[in-house]
DNA sequence: AACGAGCACAACCGCCTGTCG
DNA sequence: GCGACAGGCGGTTGTGCTCGT
């Protein structure tokens, strides 16, 4: 059974001969697809509208960019992904010359499998084999006061401790959302690391010596925005399901507190990219990670510049007046801001990192 | 050389949304 | 408001290639 548009008329499948590569390719460039639906007719070939679409966005089209997938590109796609799900389009709209399907098989053949060798869940992002444990002994033990989301997926405890520094099992990923989350108060945020940990994402319970680093939180530096107009939105995220929200017209926008969480850490052991962070050259790998997390942050924050905008958009368009804009009324992304700020379920209004330990 | 399993990727299917009459 | 239609999207399937036996 056909798609309804091919059902009319006797249209070939399977794929493409050169042939017909070369007559959509000349059509397109020629007369350009106003109606896809009228292409294949114009352009002599024998296929639906949907399939001569599908042919150019995904192989035809002279910006793509053909060959394997950068660790860049990768990252991206993980990074994206954690944040929109599988809206492959949209995904792919952060990689120039890349499309939603190939994004879509990259993610399914390699990256996918990758993340689930590494005890990663590609839905959520979250570890997979200690979900149940670390959620059981949340239900027992937690103490975080900080937590206040019953739909949290967050495999990390957050205990408020007044003088311990010591940091147990971490990895590089919670390092980047417990800094993500903190207040845009902070500039410095110090990390104590056992002397034996080379790794990130290397357990190690026991810690005899430290070494201190100092992480700059990239929320904390100002950043302008560059939209449109300065007509932007301000998101005063309470709590989605009772949210009353309202959408001003003529505040700034400040998505801090962004979480973050990355798989980076994956890489290590993955033999993608060794991120080896520790005393021995932890200056410059430092730098490294904070250049990182800095491009991440504003990746996350460019994004939700889009949703929000998207959002002002469409009600100026529409000639209403921003002020009287909720929540309840627009068609604002709930479940992205979700994702977007507590991409690991921590939502924290401690200080400072020395406030949060985390019992793995 | 023949065969089958596994894989990558191109293509299709079905659904949703927006537009138009 | 309603139906028809086109475009867009994500999930799934089909196809051809590679590699191991």
């Amino acid at each position: 059974m056909g798609h309804h548009c091919c059902s009319k008329q006797k249209v070939k499948r399977g794929l493409w001969s050169p042939e017909e590569d070369e007559k959509l390719i000349r059509h397109i460039t020629t007369h350009g697809h106003s109606c896809w639906s009228s292409v294949p007719k114009l352009a002599g070939l024998q296929r639906c509208g949907k399939s001569c679409r599908l042919r150019w966005i995904n192989y035809l089209r002279p910006d793509l960019k053909r060959g394997c997938f950068s660790e860049q590109e990768e990252r991206t796609i993980i990074d994206v992904h954690r944040i929109l799900g599988n809206r492959w389009a949209q995904i792919a709209k952060h990689l120039p010359g890349r499309t939603d399907n190939e994004v879509k098989n990259f993610w399914n053949s390699a990256i996918k499998k990758k993340l689930i060798a590494q005890g990663f869940d590609p839905n959520t992002h979250n570890l997979l084999s200690r979900n149940h444990h670390q959620n059981n002994k949340m239900k027992n033990s937690c103490k975080s006061k900080t937590s206040n989301y019953p739909n949290s997926t967050s495999v990390f405890t957050i205990e408020t401790l007044s003088s311990s520094k010591e940091v147990g099992v971490i990895s590089m990923d919670i390092i980047k959302a417990s800094l993500a989350a903190l207040p845009p108060i902070a500039t410095t945020t110090t990390i104590t690391l056992p002397q034996s940990q080379t790794s990130w994402d290397r357990p190690c319970k026991s810690s005899l010596t430290s070494t201190t680093y100092n992480y700059m939180n990239p929320i904390s530096v100002p950043t302008t925005t560059n939209m449109e107009n300065s007509n932007l939105a301000t998101i005063e995220y309470q709590n989605q399901s009772t949210s009353n929200n309202l959408l001003s017209s003529s505040s700034s926008l400040s998505p801090s507190g962004f979480g973050i969480i990355n798989e980076n850490c994956m890489w290590d052991v993955t033999g993608f990219e060794p991120q080896l962070i520790g005393p021995s050259n932890g200056q410059e790998e430092m730098q490294l990670v904070q250049q990182e997390g800095a491009q991440l942050l504003q990746l996350q924050e460019n994004i939700c510049q889009e949703e929000v905008y998207k959002v002002n958009h469409e009600f100026n368009n529409n000639g209403q007046i921003a002020e009287n804009v909720t929540f309840d009324n627009s068609n604002f992304d709930f479940e992205f801001v979700d994702s977007a700020l507590m991409p690991c379920g921590i939502y924290t209004n401690v200080n400072s990192i020395d406030q949060l330990a985390w019992d793995c």
